[in-house]
RNA sequence: GCAGAGGUACCCGAGUUGGUCAAAGGGGCCGGACUUAAGCUCCGGUGCAUAGUGCUUCGCAGGUUCAAAUCCUGCCCUCUGCACCA
């Protein structure tokens, strides 16, 4: 058979769609599989990266159809953002436009490659169909209180001209541009995040996310249990509260330090001699970037504000400082100092001479008045506490105590600090769901009533390169409204949302995406997003933000009753990294553009070495899917992208391991058609396949459910072709059995590549596709591991023959053109029956084998007493390396030998193959003592190990 | 610094409920068969030693055990995330 890939692969994808193989539809009576992979931002083409999440899930999917489950698996594209609404103002057109183009570009792409989506719920998040769903439950979640406008500091990014969470700034520079962020104070809309951090943190306990992703969401909210504490100012009506996770260390306290932005600051210096300090210190701070001011911070610098707060417990005065080290947006940005049991206040306090007082000891006996050289911050006994019954306690008892005299005094209670903030949705920027709200003189912020939605976005904007801020801000006809309440004049937020609005219920609006009444209908909901989105398949780079987000707003519909779940995502997969080699400079530790191969670092001079590297643009060592698809097919990149790793594990492009699965497609192919040639000729051999393809399923199923794709694929399109290839030198020639071994390998073959899978299931005969069919259920059977290891023991000694014989060779003149084979002596064999009897039933070889086999009738002979005792030490005992057989045989092998099995006889029977496989002219088996002992390896003989000699 | 994942033969990569592990599979390389010829396909080899049960290997150093790639301790290195977060 000519391999036409291309041919093959777009008939039977054409085919598919005729038939609406993929198409799914909600059905109580079937188990439902949501496989689902994080839909792409529509960037023109497809990329390698792409490839590898869609031929993940796309197997699967294909997997669990076989399965006979009832699979959804869409695909959609998140394609609001600003890459098409900067790529409309350089060609001066309009990002629907561009977003349109990108997307039939990189569908088609996904099409030639196979994948089986159920394309009728192809969605669009910038089509107006799906965000006027963004705008409906923006409504709902207004009414759930869940939405706020509050004036906040924001990250601003001079080049994308926009706000962005925190989440989008990385070492305080833009995550899509690099630009650095700057700070800018803006009236904006939330969403109270906040309320559901406690839940987001402790469902994290309950789902099955990958570790890492799970460690960050927790980093990431980052919740940290402590007291919350207020220290009055001495002369002063002012109170400065504290967080702390440390209580109690409360005695130990021995100034305040607040971030030189603390409100009270001003209020506490103006107008004294500290005042131009402090301010010295706050312009310095505020006007460098947060990146500097974490690089300067190895420096602790700070100032006296000239006033002294008292220690509520025990009335103690202490200096109050501002610090550049404090961060003003964690907790209420004052801290309180222990310089004994902070590092950062004991590096401060010795800066400025401030007492170090010790209020903890490493262990009950310490001195308490040790001196400390450098903070203890672990737990520990209190001691040289202020006030009676504290010291000696320690641990969350000391704290608990602390709380609890704090709260008496009302000076303090037990808090909660998270580092979650709630989640700034808006964006000055066109091309995102507009925020449904209107801006009214008399009434004030006035939602739009949902009847009235959506508010689209226009369409009639020029867009052009030297063009600035939001051209919403200046389109009259989006802006100028009416009042809905007062019916006066009034105009419209022109805020959008951020993008990750969009992608944050997308996986429902998926259930149902055809609906035109509502977001999604809750009875579709429920069913498909039970236990959630089986698997959810994607890049580790949205681990907190569209994971975080979207496990929000899922508990935010929920809490709304429009659906069950409170977890979308019931199992996460994150693929690994796809790389290539990329120039490498191991003095600069810098990968350069592929255009630096061969030549020397630019920037020191030394010569460039390779290494691998994330694909990427900027380095160039990208690798183009179209190109490999129209040169090898995408049924060979498919099956190179899914043996080359496991899905988690990063991978390495190489072109000689995509030509090596080239190849692996032909051998396939091969196989497939030796399979045509068979006539009906039963014979032993039948039965071992059979078994063999029985075990290579079972084993296939159990890593296809649990993801482990290479493995799955290994059996699929590695071990089942060398089991056939085994099977036919093995003389297998049976037409039934070929059939029955096609129509067990075939549907294996189609989660990696369903094209050619397809193929050979049409040639087969198969009216109906493959691509509907599900596999029946097999079981192995209990004879399978007797004959797959008679099968084995076979191989065995051909290996082991092999091995021998070039070492004979060396010592033969004449060159080797006969084996003799002595099989075990019988009475070596009934010894190991013998043993393995004993050793089921539990008898204790130690203490009584070696009287046991005294006693044995055979024993009596003398001069067998060797070799007896010999071979009973190696059955029973071992040696120092090799624990006795007994202990070591596989199940198969204690079949065999508790069966009798006739080694001579199964070995003179497949003489001729020995023959061939050995390369020698004759063959003679027999069992020790049968005929001569040849070479003297009659000794050697064990069950299962037959002596072996060539001459 | 904290947290998570890792370090396996030329390369990639399985194996980590201790024994069936000189260690799957693939790539590469070497040899053989087939073929007009192969860059196709098939078969064999690929730590060292050796007419077979031997030696040395799974980041380094120790330890537990009759037995360790697998368990424990310490150390080194790589990747990822967080970071003067109170």
């Amino acid at each position: 058979m000519d391999y036409d890939a291309q041919e093959i692969e777009t008939r039977w994808q054409k085919a598919w769609a005729d038939s609406k193989s993929f198409e799914a539809e909600v059905d109580h009576s079937r188990e439902k599989f949501y496989c689902l992979e994080m839909f792409p931002y529509p960037s023109g083409h497809m990329h390698m990266g792409h490839v590898r999440n869609y031929s993940i899930g796309d197997a699967m999917a294909r997997f669990h159809r076989l399965m006979g489950r009832n699979v959804l698996y869409p695909m959609g594209y998140d394609s609001f953002g600003m890459p098409a609404e900067n790529a409309a103002k350089k060609e001066g057109g309009h990002p629907h436009h561009v977003t349109h183009r990108n997307i039939s570009s990189i569908r088609e792409d996904q099409e030639r490659m196979g994948y089986s989506y159920d394309w009728r719920r192809f969605l669009a998040t910038s089509d107006v169909d799906y965000y006027k769903w963004n705008q409906e439950i923006f409504l709902t979640l207004n009414e759930s209180g869940l939405v706020e406008r509050r004036t906040a500091p924001v990250n601003w990014c001079i080049d994308c001209d926009t706000v962005l969470a925190n989440e989008q700034v990385k070492n305080n520079r833009c995550w899509r541009c690099g630009l650095e962020v700057v700070q800018r104070d803006m009236s904006q809309w939330f969403l109270r995040m906040t309320d559901y951090s406690d839940e987001l943190l402790d469902e994290l306990d309950n789902i099955s996310f990958p570790e890492n992703v799970k460690a960050m969401q927790r980093n990431w909210i980052g919740r940290s249990h402590g007291a919350h504490i207020d220290f009055k100012v001495n002369g002063s009506e002012s109170v400065i509260g504290a967080f702390t996770t440390r209580p109690d260390t409360i005695f130990g306290v021995t100034f305040l330090t607040l971030s030189p932005e603390h409100e009270l600051c001003e209020e506490l210096c103006a107008g004294t001699e500290w005042e131009g300090a402090w301010r010295d210190l706050l312009d310095e701070c505020t006007r460098m970037s947060e990146f500097e001011r974490i690089n300067m911070l190895k420096e602790k610098k700070g100032v006296f504000l000239g006033r002294y707060a008292i220690n509520p417990l025990s009335g103690e005065e202490v200096p109050i400082y501002a610090g550049n080290f404090v961060v003003a947006s964690y907790g209420t940005g004052a801290v309180m100092a222990v310089p004994g049991h902070d590092q950062r206040d004991f590096d401060f306090a010795s800066r400025y001479g401030l007492e170090i007082r010790r209020v903890l000891i490493a262990s009950p006996g310490d001195d308490p008045e040790a001196e400390l050289s450098s903070a203890f911050d672990g737990y520990g006994p209190m001691v040289n506490s202020a006030m009676d019954d504290f010291d000696g306690l320690s641990g969350d008892h000391a704290k608990t105590a602390v709380i609890q005299e704090l709260e008496k005094n009302g000076a303090g209670h037990g808090s909660v600090q998270y580092r979650l903030k709630d989640w700034l949705l808006s964006r000055q920027r066109f091309w995102g769901t507009p925020i449904p709200m209107i801006h009214c003189e008399s009434c004030g912020i006035v939602p739009v009533p949902s009847e009235d939605l959506p508010v689209e976005l226009p369409l009639d904007v020029k867009f052009t390169e030297d063009q600035k801020g939001n051209p919403l801000e200046s389109h009259d006809f989006f802006v100028n409204t009416i009042c809905p309440e007062c019916g006066d004049p009034a105009t419209r937020e022109t805020d959008t949302m951020d993008t990750f609005y969009d992608s944050s219920w997308y996986f429902m609006r998926f259930c149902d995406a055809g609906n035109d009444q509502s977001p999604f209908d809750r009875e579709a909901v429920d069913y498909w997003m039970e236990g959630g989105v089986d698997l959810y398949i994607g890049g580790i780079e949205h681990a907190v933000m569209h994971l975080l987000y979207a496990r929000f707003f899922t508990k935010a519909t929920r809490d709304h009753l429009m659906n069950e779940v409170g977890e979308p995502f019931g199992r996460l997969v994150c693929q690994g990294m796809l790389n290539a080699p990329a120039p490498f400079c191991i003095d600069c530790n810098t990968e350069y553009h592929v255009d630096h191969f061969e030549a020397d670092c630019p920037s020191c001079g030394s010569p460039l070495s390779s290494r691998s590297a994330k694909m990427s643009k900027s380095l160039g060592n990208t690798v183009s899917p179209e190109e490999m698809i129209s040169k090898y097919g995408a049924d060979t990149v498919r099956l190179f992208i899914l043996f080359g790793a496991n899905p988690e594990a990063g991978m390495d492009w190489s072109d000689s391991a995509l030509e090596g699965n080239h190849r692996q497609m032909f051998a396939i192919i091969e196989a497939f058609q030796s399979v045509q040639s068979m006539d009906e000729s039963p014979s032993e051999i039948d039965e071992w396949l059979m078994a063999r393809i029985r075990s290579n399923q079972s084993t296939w199923k159990e890593a296809m459910m649990d993801v482990s794709l290479r493995e799955g694929v290994m059996i699929s399109h590695f071990e089942m072709i060398s089991d056939w290839n085994w099977y036919r030198r093995r003389g297998g020639a049976n037409r039934s059995t070929a059939n029955d071994f096609l129509r067990a390998w075939i549907p294996m073959l189609a989660p990696a590549t369903p094209h050619i899978a397809e193929e050979f299931w049409n040639i087969m005969g198969n009216e109906a596709l493959l691509a509907e069919h599900v596999v029946e259920a097999t079981e192995t059977r209990s004879g399978d591991t007797h004959v797959l290891a008679k099968e084995r023991y076979l191989r065995n000694v051909i290996s082991s023959a092999r091995n021998l014989r070039s070492m004979a060779e060396k010592h033969s003149e004449g060159g080797i053109s006969r084996v003799v084979i002595q099989t075990s002596a019988q009475w070596k064999s009934d010894l190991a029956r013998e043993s393995l009897r004993l050793d089921s039933e539990g008898f204790d070889f130690k203490k009584d084998g070696q009287s046991h086999v005294q006693s044995l009738p055979i024993f009596q002979n003398e001069a067998m007493r060797g070799e007896i005792f010999q071979t009973w030490m190696a059955l029973t005992v071992g040696s120092k390396k090799k624990r006795g057989r007994i202990h070591t045989w596989p199940e198969g092998d204690i079949s065999l030998i508790g069966s009798e099995l006739n080694e001579a006889e199964v070995l003179s029977s497949n003489s001729d193959f020995l023959a061939e496989a050995l390369d020698v002219k004759h063959v003679s088996v027999y069992s020790v003592g049968e005929g001569e002992d040849v070479a003297g390896k009659a000794r050697v003989a064990f069950p299962l190990e037959p002596g072996i000699a060539f001459l």
